[in-house]
DNA sequence: CTCATGTGAGACATTGATGTCTCAATTCAA
DNA sequence: TTGAATTGAGACATCAATGTCTCACATGAG
């Protein structure tokens, strides 16, 4: 059987996701190769992860590009990237952690990218008037990870609906807390 | 010397909020004392992250005592809550992180209690007509965790200014990020 | 002071995961 | 078909962290 790199890699991203601390072995099983050949192709559990760090990058640009971030109002973009991240939610939740336990390294430069690009959408909101000012950029991306890895970790826990996850993020992001109550 | 176990708890608190992987020779180190001494007292590492979690819900208690819930509007409560997590910002993210890692074993019941209570003052604030009901107490649990975890994230990497803290987070999840705009 | 107790330092064993190797079996291309 | 390349399986080594000792030393109560 032909060695399928991004089969593997997906396998591996989908384990991760739910079991963090998951061996070299349980990832070779859950991806269905030995974990001789794992190692072959990834030389050592760093390696590995750098290259799922390169697929989520990927996949987070497609979910960026997907989302058209520069179409029609800033709200309507930021609810289409929510929507859109929904697949990746508990994979990028898994690659933020791990980030973090980095410590040291500087982040990869892929992730500023996509930052930059978000940050845009905050600030194209802001500057046309939808978003409040008072808010910088960089906050709300770490925010909007922060919502989404808690909106991930729910759901995996069984606490909320799937169906919810949009409407929860964004509901709470874009409306906030407090009730919008009509003028008299 | 006698042995400090509050002392020494809150090193590791402190350590390990900043460096999650920390051995236990660096957080015997942190503390002022030997790695023996550290292991007489706490027997492995998970004896200690056990005596951490207790550590962490005891903060968390005050800090929701300090914020007296009951008192006054919902929205000032949150603000309360949210200004008192501060100082423990950070080490509540850290047992956020860590108590996913666990997987399997359920939740201590400790952090259940807490949990109540807020979610106590999200559904009083629903009542009273403050806050939208379109989102459960559940969800905005975990939303306020997650970005308490992001804010105290983003400070310890100096992205933003610790002051900032607690508008941030009351900033964007009271308020939302779409503007209130006073209806011509 | 004296003794019991707790501590620091370090040596050593253990453990779990990872890295490395070999070899038979399989696959794929020529 | 043949042969080169790759894989699976497992044995074995390595490594980092942890667990477990011992013993000299300090501390504090009596």
């Amino acid at each position: 059987m032909a060695f399928d790199r991004d089969h593997v890699l997906r396998c591996a991203a989908d384990l991760l996701s739910r079991k963090a601390t998951a061996t070299q072995d349980e990832i070779a099983k859950a991806a269905g190769i030995s974990r001789a050949t794992l190692h072959r192709h990834f030389a050592g559990r760093d390696a590995l992860i750098r290259a799922l760090e390169e697929l989520g990058m990927r996949q987070l640009q497609e979910v960026v590009d997907q989302a058209r971030l520069d179409d029609g109002s800033a709200t309507e973009a930021l609810v289409r990237l929510v929507e859109a991240s929904r697949p990746v939610a508990s994979f990028l939740a898994f690659l933020s952690t791990e980030n973090q336990l980095f410590e040291g390294e500087e982040l990869n430069e892929g992730w500023q990218l996509i930052d930059v690009r978000i940050a845009a959408l905050f600030k194209r909101g802001q500057e046309s008037g939808e978003f409040r000012i008072d808010l910088s950029p960089v906050w709300l991306i770490e925010a909007l990870y922060g919502l989404i890895s808690a909106a991930a970790w729910t759901i995996q826990l069984g606490k909320t609906a799937p169906r919810d996850y949009t409407a929860m993020i964004t509901g709470l992001m874009l409306g906030g807390l407090e009730r919008r109550t009509p003028q008299p």
